[in-house]
DNA sequence: CTGGTCATACCGGTCTGACCACCGCTGGAT
DNA sequence: ATCCAGCGGTGGTCAGACCGGTATGACCAG
């Protein structure tokens, strides 16, 4: 219902700026960080669910009473965050809250500040030996039968692209049978760096051979609900690598 | 006064896109995900470093043969990844590698999965168990005077909220005085949480009075290099808040 | 009735060229 | 020497346009 009357450039903008529900406590500054406060709230709150389509950028523009580079700054930031995914020539989709995604923005600050193999891998030690006693007493039956399937790929792994694929599925099995979601998501928050780490390793046919049982080991203790034996297989497995590379 | 040169749209644009290193494996799909790939890749490098300001926007326009909003669509990522801040007036800087940042994206993940009190208090008793025993290794006498001089002002706390603040202070040079930055991200990343968390103890004088002693025995343990001593005093701090809230 | 083709409406991707508000510096007035 | 007005640079924002993908339904051939 605008007049469109007084063509004279910006036609003095009815609405100064969208007042966000003011509930969390950033203070939006920009206009764009208001829509992508609005937009985020809208989407943590279920309003819109995983695998909706948002508005078109158009639409938005109206309905915020802003401009299309600012909706398209606000995407941009929730693209950002791993909330939604803009898809060319079809829309803005939510994205589902536990998918895989990159987590670029850790990924981003681990490489800045020069992390190390030996400090990555004291983390995936330590994640992961958590992680599996966690799992040891609190698997379910699809968690358990994912870990299996999860083993049995990796020991029929044919080349060492395979491996790596192989060996990652099942770290993140491992890690997700441990019902909770912190730990899981700082795993996936190193997953860039840790396949690097692992594709170095699957060229060593040493490392790969000492390596190979202690998977089914953890397998197996977290299904008998052995906490210290999960624990142990892990860190044996991790170990490994680990100890090669001295730095 | 309009020449009706009747611009149709494009006048050619000489530059099709910027070709990027092409180093990385990340496929740019928009002119503005080369354009934050670009900029990202010459702040990683060095190539400007922490403090320094970016070219103006109209001048990465320029240089990059795009346009203003695509110039500044590859910004708001930067800021979004915490490697720049973008100042009104005055231009855009390159943050310090190792600044108090917020990671945003992560706090929004643990928070979409509905991560529990309990889940977080086990992720925290994980890092920062671990992160005593590195730092008995690691640390050098500056933290150790960081770490002394936090455990005094948490001890000398006023108010409740002062005593919360402290224990973050204290807890982070914990953790940074492990020498593990993926760790120490790691924590960072969960500090909301943790705050809020922290605020529902602060207000229970059983859980402060008990917790107390603790923090000075890591400390002490940290100091005479005992990592098993420095793992149990930590442990035993965490596990008091965490047994209190059953769920 | 089925299957393929094509027009079309919609959508994100991008450009242009403005105007505004804010910051910092500088030069003139006091 | 001090102070402030002014100016140039910078980010913040807008309107309107064109481009090239993506569906969807109408239409025609088999």
């Amino acid at each position: 219902m605008e007049p469109v009357n007084d063509q004279s450039g910006h036609p003095g903008r009815p609405e100064p700026l969208r007042r966000h529900a003011g509930l969390s406590a950033d203070s939006a500054r920009n206009s764009s960080d208001a829509i992508a406060t609005s937009l985020a709230e809208r989407v943590l709150s279920g309003e819109v669910a995983a695998g909706d389509r948002l508005p078109s950028e158009r639409h938005l523009a109206m309905e915020f009473g802003a401009s299309r580079p600012m909706v398209r700054e606000a995407l941009r930031s929730l693209t950002e965050r791993g909330l939604i995914s803009v898809e060319r020539g079809r829309g803005a989709f939510v994205l589902n809250a536990t998918g895989p995604r990159r987590f670029q923005p850790l990924d981003l600050e681990y490489r800045r500040r020069g992390t190390t193999a030996r400090q990555l891998s004291e983390t995936r030690l330590m994640l992961e030996t958590e992680a599996s006693a966690l799992a040891a007493a609190r698997a379910d039956d699809d968690d358990l039968a994912v870990l299996k399937a999860a083993v049995e790929r990796l020991e029929s792994s044919a080349t060492p692209l395979d491996r790596v694929r192989n060996d990652l599925a099942f770290h993140a099995a491992l890690v997700a049978a441990s019902h909770n979601p912190v730990i899981e998501t700082m795993f996936a928050s190193i997953q860039a760096l840790t396949v690097e780490l692992m594709v170095r390793s699957a060229g060593d046919p040493e490392i790969v051979r000492k390596s190979e049982p202690y998977h089914r080991a953890a397998y197996e203790a977290i299904r008998d609900r052995e906490p210290i034996a999960a624990r142990a297989a892990i860190a044996s497995h991790l170990s490994i690598a680990a100890s090669t590379y001295g730095d």
